[in-house]
DNA sequence: TTCTCTGCAAACGCTTTGCACGGAT
DNA sequence: ATCCGTGCAAAGCGTTTGCAGAGAA
């Protein structure tokens, strides 16, 4: 777990070879507290502090952090995207109802896939879709 | 397996309940014949026979098809909706090498939830991305 | 100085919307 | 006469790009 303060972040940053500025710091720390928020959220939360953010920071700062594997998009139902911290492999289920999209781990490894034997996999992503237990007990 | 005339289409349509005008008809017959084309590559193809199309109906189509819950868009890599006829449940892996788009079959039934124990699931998509065998093997 | 980061404005690309015309019922 | 499908043009939206100025090294 990362320490979610600035030193703490800002060391995070530098052992992966990112130079901790301030926007960037912010940008980390609110991925770290929301669970995979929009560009557009962080944004308006980060502006907050910082009047003189802009968006394109935002997305510098969110590009370099996949660039560096240290973030990951994520793209369930909208085209907007949704940043995740948590670069382990787990997947997304995201309630049609409430629009909440909850983790849930998968263990893909386990699966073989007969069709893609000699394939290199690089990258997995699960996303299921449906209601989730509140939305369908709310209905009753 | 759908008959690909225009009547086969008209009436697979028909059953349906999506009204098979020509364009539809159209659409329909290339989305059998290519596996997950872009909108643009339908429409590409459409209108070389149908030189008054506009994308507009193409889109009309591919969203009254979703709606009916014969057709099902994919997101992978890019920001451009491919479109599958196949709704049946299976994976895709894209090669981030040749971009070519592979169809696999996965068993995601098996895997049991913890964490969503007590959820409506309705829909399931697994995304893979990597380096397919024949790109591998071209860079050895 | 040189290099990097920031942030405005504009561009971009895919998709949707507004709206009017035309054909079917 | 009403309804539905088509298709043009324009708008929408999230994201990227161009570029100039500020700041760090």
């Amino acid at each position: 777990m990362i320490d979610c303060t600035v030193e703490g972040i800002g060391s995070y940053l530098l052992e992966h070879n990112i130079k901790p500025s301030y926007p960037r710091i912010k940008v980390m720390q609110i991925l770290l507290q929301r669970t995979h928020p929009t560009a557009e959220e962080i944004y308006a939360q980060a502006v907050k502090e910082m009047p003189t953010l802009s968006k394109t920071t935002v997305y510098n700062a969110l590009n370099l952090f996949m660039e560096k594997n240290i973030v990951h998009s994520i793209y369930i139902g909208e085209t907007e995207a949704k940043y995740d911290i948590d670069t382990s492999i787990h997947g997304h289920f995201k309630c049609e109802c409430c629009n909440k999209v909850y983790d849930f781990s998968v263990d893909l490894e386990e699966q073989s896939f007969p069709e893609l034997h000699g394939f290199f996999i690089r990258e997995r992503d699960v996303y299921l879709k449906g209601t989730c237990k509140a939305c369908l007990e709310k209905s009753e």
